[in-house]
RNA sequence: GCCCGAGUGGCGGAACUUGGUAGACGCACGGGACUUAAAAUCCCGAGGAGGCAACUCCGUGGGGGUUCGAUUCCCCCCUCGGGCACCA
């Protein structure tokens, strides 16, 4: 039999208060935020139009991936959201503030095979739960807008960008060596290898050699890299780590011809100044003139087998810096042609194939990588470049001088400053003809195709006669079918649907087969907020006057980690886009807030591991009674166990609660520090301003909210000042510093002197400036705490919707003070405050000050040497 | 190694954009009121040291500097977090 006695404390604790409670009814969450919620449904209050009222404001933040349940980072971006689109709407702005579901993705497969569920229905089921999970925090979206990446109408536009791109040879098909991730059984793009690792499931990442299909992003790598410097509304961090991402950098390419050959190998360097230094040359093992180079020496094993060796390396033992240098000559030399001189070709692990030319001309004086291999293998270094304050010397070197310095060794540049002299050495290469100034990228095309079912097909069939066929716009979408079993074995299903897999060709009517692999889910969140503005148009991706109107996204609020990923790819796609003529802006995202992280302490039992809060009783494990040790601060994950389920937080305080304290703890750009009394606090505070309301309702209601009209006196004053006072740092700590911590320490500041005001008589006039206060806290917390604000403005006698109303603005004179309160200083220290009229003349204040016991002490007999007065502010006597 | 960001009470954080009262607001804590009592609520206190007190000194990671005045600007160093990392 269950036991029931668990419920009655909460219980008793209710009827007490309820008892004690002599005016209107307590602060019920729960039946308030359902009662808000359902009235700004049935008025469609976030729904808007091209045509509405206002000034455009796109707003987002970015789309969630259907897990299951919200966790707290998804309630801390949305509430974040909100309260800007709230604001937004209230300051008259036209707000485009949807949500969507980025739903194509590996957890949705491996749901499948654990749980024999079709992950489209694992999908949408996810979809729905997190949907109301959503819209019972109150977050106000014009939801007739949603769209889920998974849904047919969403991923054919892949389907049709796809062959735009591929019209335009923006997408293309090649064999090249991949990421291949063993944990997910796909291929990766370069982005997605975080440190060797998959991004995903930290597997390490293989190398394979496959055919892939990639999109040409590095098109536009100068534009993407240009643009950096124009988006002035993104954090400088995001943009210092595309900048790095994309690696712009200048040189040159050298040919440099192999003796008894035809032959020549192309270096890439961003040293041309260097080039009289060259001591040997080094080539990535992958070479393509590798094998012929040893040709001549295959008998010696040696050199065939190191080869073989760091090739089949994978990318994280190579690409360590800590990892050993290692070469080996390959018998070959080549002829440095600006000297003449020859030098020996080796095969170097360190050099890698995917960057510049997989050639490296080795300068080992100036390059430490060269100086630690020529150590190492006793190849000799000249000295080109020599530093102002000392004289290099060869046998003495310790490590190679990278900086700069003036040229020697090095003919007609022989003196020049190394800086001024690489482009007249870029030219000199050009004239002869041996080589030519170039630039290249880190930046690697976006490999896109992914050997999984549960994303968009790629549009291309192959024929045995046509070759590569795009699928005809007319049969688009290349629908993913559903009747699959999944397994998690052998590749992926559409390999062995022949439904699927099996189609005449589009061109000649032959047997033919289609690609089998899918996008990349990141394809489909490069241009989810295009489709937004239009999101049912149906012979276009989007309404070009329509995303026209809302682009750029003026706000778009979200996670650092996608700073390489997701934003570059759709800065990307937005470019491509803009070039297939569809889109005018060259930028989606106008500016940009990411937002830090949830952390919590984790707890970790010495047998068990970590454990979750629900494992400890009294700081014992549960289980094994050991004492838990307290950990760092973390951020939330389920492995970690130190998660907090939203659910259960709304449960308990309410959905406003649960909102306000994620924004109160921590300014959003920095990680917040999930505290369970911090919640209890924000809760106590919703609850001080129903009771203000409740306590002081008689007394105002039927009153106008004082105008300004009428003079006020000193108290009076006070109090209206300081409301407006409050408007002004409420609206600039929202609009121009999205510091909602500070805004809502602003609004417990004016609640706590409501409180403490002792203003209020019988009369009119004094009861119609506490109404002011009052309704302005109302409206202040209203972007924060929405559902209680709602329910205490119609408690207040008003008949519209506060959702519906405007902000409050404040006037210049109400913020003035009659009175300030002067520091006073005597030689910067601080010895007194005095309180005086706004604008006092300085000879004045002099005097108030001189004439201050506590002042004179310190000032003594001693002379004044210098006064420094700030008007209303400071004044300091400098005796010294 | 390189590039960012940060370091402030017992804790989360304010003030930093423009040098000008350091510690707003909240949490935790202490005291009081209400209550038979507890909870809730309301009021008050609180950086540290010394002092009965008035008050004084010290104090924003450490050390220098500029200034009448530095948490804020400059230089050097330490610690933590993040990103990149043999990119030629």
């Amino acid at each position: 039999m269950q036991c029931t006695v668990v419920s009655m404390p909460a219980a008793y604790l209710q009827r007490s208060y309820w008892e004690d409670s002599r005016l209107g009814p307590r602060y019920d969450p729960e039946s308030i935020e359902k009662k808000w919620q359902e009235i700004w449904k049935e008025e469609d209050i976030f729904k808007v139009t091209e045509g509405g009222a206002g000034r455009k404001y796109y707003l987002l933040e970015m789309f969630p991936y259907p897990s299951g349940k919200i966790h707290m980072g998804h309630v801390r971006n949305y509430s974040i959201g909100d309260v800007l689109a709230r604001f937004l709407k209230m300051n008259g702005y036209n707000v485009l503030h949807p949500m969507g579901w980025d739903s194509f993705g590996l957890p949705a497969e491996n749901a499948a095979i654990q749980n024999n569920i079709h992950p489209a229905k694992w999908t949408f089921d996810n979809i729905n739960n997190m949907k109301s999970q959503l819209m019972r925090l109150g977050l106000g979206y014009d939801w007739d807008r949603e769209i889920a990446t998974c849904a047919q109408t969403y991923y054919r536009w892949n389907q049709w960008f796809f062959l735009k791109m591929y019209e335009k040879g923006l997408a293309y098909k090649k064999l090249s060596s991949v990421n291949w991730c063993p944990g997910c059984s796909t291929v990766l793009a370069n982005e997605q290898v975080e440190g060797g690792l998959c991004w995903r499931c930290e597997s390490s990442v293989e190398k394979k050699t496959l055919q892939q299909w990639f999109l040409k992003i590095t098109e536009y790598a100068d534009e993407l890299l240009e643009y950096c410097d124009k988006l002035d509304g993104w954090p400088d961090r995001v943009l210092v780590m595309q900048r790095n991402w994309i690696g712009k950098s200048t040189g040159a390419e050298i040919d440099f011809p192999v003796t008894n050959s035809e032959r020549s190998i192309k270096i890439f360097t961003t040293r041309p100044d260097t080039l009289w230094g060259v001591t040997f040359i080094s080539l990535a093992p992958e070479h393509p003139m590798v094998d012929t180079l040893i040709e001549p020496r295959k008998e010696d094993a040696g050199i065939r087998e190191f080869v073989e060796r760091i090739r089949k390396q994978g990318c994280d033992e190579r690409t360590g810096a800590l990892s050993e240098k290692e070469g080996v000559f390959t018998g070959a030399y080549c002829i440095n042609p600006l000297t003449g001189l020859k030098v020996p070709v080796y095969v170097a692990n360190f050099v890698l194939m995917e960057y510049g030319t997989g050639a490296v001309m080795a300068v080992p004086a100036h390059d430490q990588r060269d100086f630690e291999f020529a150590k190492k293998y006793g190849l000799p270094l000249k000295i080109v470049i020599n530093p102002l304050d000392r004289t290099l010397s060869p046998d003495t070197m310790e490590a190679a001088y990278e900086g700069d310095g003036h040229m020697i060794n090095s003919d007609r540049f022989d003196g020049l400053d190394n800086r001024d002299a690489m482009p007249a050495i870029v030219d000199y290469l050009e004239e002869r003809g041996i080589g030519r100034g170039v630039t290249t990228y880190r930046l690697r095309d976006w490999g896109i195709s992914r050997q999984r079912y549960w994303g968009c097909p790629i549009p291309i069939i192959y024929c045995r006669s046509c070759g590569t066929v795009p699928v005809p716009y007319n049969d688009l979408p290349v629908i993913l079918p559903e009747d699959v079993v999944l397994t998690g074995k052998g590749g992926s299903p559409l390999e062995h649907l022949d439904t699927f897999r099996s189609v005449p060709c589009p061109d000649c009517g032959g047997p033919a087969t289609r690609e089998t692999d899918t996008m990349d889910t990141f394809v489909d969140s490069s241009w989810y907020f295009l489709r937004y503005t239009s999101p049912n148009m149906e012979d276009g991706p989007f309404d070009t006057a329509a995303a026209n109107f809302w682009m750029p996204v003026d706000q778009y609020v979200g996670g650092v980690e996608h700073a390489v990923m997701h934003l570059l790819y759709a800065r990307f796609f937005t470019k491509a886009i803009r070039d297939i003529g569809l889109l005018e802006c060259d930028e989606p995202f106008k500016k940009l807030l990411t937002q830090g992280m949830v952390c919590k302490e984790i707890l970790r039992c010495p047998t068990h591991g970590y454990v979750s809060p629900e494992d400890m009783a009294e700081d014992k494990c549960k289980v094994c009674g050991e004492t838990i040790e307290r950990g760092q601060i973390e951020k939330m994950s389920k492995s970690k166990k130190n998660t907090i389920d939203p659910d259960r937080i709304i449960g308990r305080y309410g959905a406003d609660t649960t909102r306000l304290f994620s924004l109160f703890a921590a300014p959003p750009e920095r990680d917040l520090e999930w505290s369970d009394e911090g919640v209890e606090g924000s809760y106590r505070f919703l609850n001080r301003v129903w009771r203000l309301i409740d306590e002081r309702l008689q007394d105002i209601s039927d009153i106008t909210p004082y105008d300004g009209a009428q003079p006020l006196d000193k108290s009076l004053k006070e109090l209206h000042h300081l409301v407006h006072r409050t408007i002004y740092k409420v609206t600039v700590d929202i609009e121009e510093r999205f510091h909602f911590n500070t805004a809502i320490s602003a609004i417990m500041e004016l609640v706590n002197a409501i409180y403490l005001w002792e203003g209020i008589g019988e009369d009119t006039l004094s009861k119609s400036v506490l109404r002011e206060a009052i309704e302005t806290v109302v409206k202040l917390l209203s972007p924060f705490a929405p559902h209680i604000c709602e329910e205490l403005w119609e408690r207040l006698g008003n008949e519209s919707l506060l959702s519906k109303s405007t902000w409050p603005s404040y006037t210049k004179d109400a913020l003035m003070r009659e009175e300030v309160t002067i520091v006073v200083q005597v030689d910067g220290k601080l010895r007194a405050k005095i309180n005086i009229p706004t604008d006092t003349p300085q000879k004045t204040v002099e005097e108030a000050v001189l004439d201050n016991e506590a002042v004179t002490r310190w000032v003594a007999d001693r002379e004044v040497r210098k006064v420094i007065y700030i008007p209303n502010k400071l004044i300091n006597l400098v005796i010294r």
